[in-house]
DNA sequence: CGTACGTTTGATCTTTCTCAATAATGGTGG
DNA sequence: CCACCATTATTGAGAAAGATCAAACGTACG
């Protein structure tokens, strides 16, 4: 499947927002082949709707989670703490992505999961998903695989705070929001909203917010990026891209086609 | 199922070497409950046994991975690097622990698997082991909670690594394998055989070879652990365990029995 | 008994942190 | 619409953790 162009993208995902479940299966459709049957199957999973003012858990560590939560609008993340309190978010979730498949087969959650922002979830009965992931092989093979591309993305942040310097680093994740929103429809050559202060973006960075903000204003000052508001811009997304020592390699979406961030 | 005293687990683990399918069937267990066909159906599968060199590759990053190789005797890692040539290790393997379940369902390798000392491995036909994923859900489960268990190590790394000091971090990682080593039975009262050169801890903590030297100096003078050549012992655990803010729910072993290391 | 690799140590430099203060922004009630 | 408050962003100065560079020391192995 080819992506379309960013135009047609953006108004694939206003239509798309109409349904909870199809942004589920856009999402597990990035990575993966479902013919027609996998999505009204998909499709025709009940579910509730349910709005979380921002910071809201939807797992807490120690939980047995019970429910599979899917972030319709809004974004959320995962978060751990060490004993004295400091803070290291894992991973952040955009719209359209599943939040708990990482908790969804173990017994005891190892770590939490907020909203950043507020945020609507589309609520799937855990027992639902789990036995269409059973009956039709195709969909079990797309959790899978969306599990093992989250593993990925894991190993990937891994590297970037084990091994970058603060301006690649931040840069690098820059580089990961664009390429993660523009698949779902949410980036142009625009760029995106981050709804992220500093101090989160600290926390995901393995940095404190003051570094934080010295970086940001150095990657802005040096042309990198371009700001208003929450609302980041490449100017040039290949020196960006350099700079950030960024391959997409490790997101394992389909094929590039045309769009915003290539080159 | 309540773990075996440590010495039991010894001679077990002694025994289990007869079988290479042992090994991944006890792993699988750790996590995992397997009823005797299951178990019949694991041990049943066909392989073959190769002998790898220390720094063999296993994996590259780029590959399309086509086998499924469990970890015999030696120990792994997984590996990144970023565009100037650092080098991240991103997971390490030790004896018993399948090697390709991350790269195994995805196109195409993000990242690359080495053997860290001489290593055997037994090569499972990957269509095997999918096929009995499918047919038997206890096998498939079994697996897919690896994965999971394996994504959560990650994200406990990245907490690690963004957010703890250089004693904490190594502390930390001294600990995990500890727990895992011994889960396998091959760390008791005595420590364990930890087959890293300074130069490698360094790039699965984030640091430097120097830096690390120290470190390790720093936490053998003031008491934490003993070294004797590539053995490490902790004279006190949960001194050391407090040290390193170690908590083992992440790596979701069953639950605890006796052993060398709980309190 | 060298040679290569790994470990240890010293001196100095850089990045990032810490502490502290000031400025900007967004939202709220009047 | 405005004043106020809380949160977030920005800036400065000094401290500390960790990196870098360089050399010496050990040890295993051919």
């Amino acid at each position: 499947m080819l992506r379309a162009p960013a135009l047609f993208r953006v108004e694939t995902f206003v239509a798309a927002t109409s349904s909870p479940l199809d942004l589920l299966l856009r999402k597990l459709e990035t990575h993966s082949r479902l013919d027609e049957e996998d999505r009204q199957a998909i499709l025709a999973l009940p579910y509730t709707l349910k709005t979380l003012e921002a910071q809201s858990y939807t797992v807490r560590e120690g939980d047995a989670p019970e429910v599979c939560a899917v972030l319709v609008s809004g974004f959320a993340y995962r978060q751990k703490l060490t004993g004295d309190g400091s803070r290291q978010i894992v991973a952040v979730h955009i719209p359209g992505e599943p939040l708990d498949f990482q908790n969804l087969f173990l017994d005891v959650a190892d770590h939490n999961v907020q909203t950043l922002t507020r945020a609507e979830v589309a609520i799937i009965p855990r027992a639902e998903l789990q036995k269409l992931a059973r009956s039709r092989a195709a969909i079990g093979h797309a959790i899978l695989v969306a599990i093992l591309v989250e593993a990925s993305i894991f190993r990937e942040w891994v590297l970037n705070i084990g091994r970058r310097d603060a301006r690649s680093r931040l840069a690098h994740v820059l580089c990961e929001f664009a390429i993660r929103l523009e698949a779902q429809g949410l980036a142009d050559e625009n760029g995106y909203e981050l709804p992220m202060t500093q101090e989160q973006l600290a926390d995901t960075l393995g940095l404190t917010p003051v570094h934080v903000n010295r970086t940001i204003m150095a990657l802005e000052s040096q042309g990198f990026i371009a700001r208003d508001k929450r609302r980041i811009r490449f100017p040039d997304w290949r020196r960006m891209r350099d700079l950030a020592d960024f391959n997409q390699r490790y997101l394992h979406l389909e094929p590039q086609g045309s769009g915003a961030f290539n080159g």
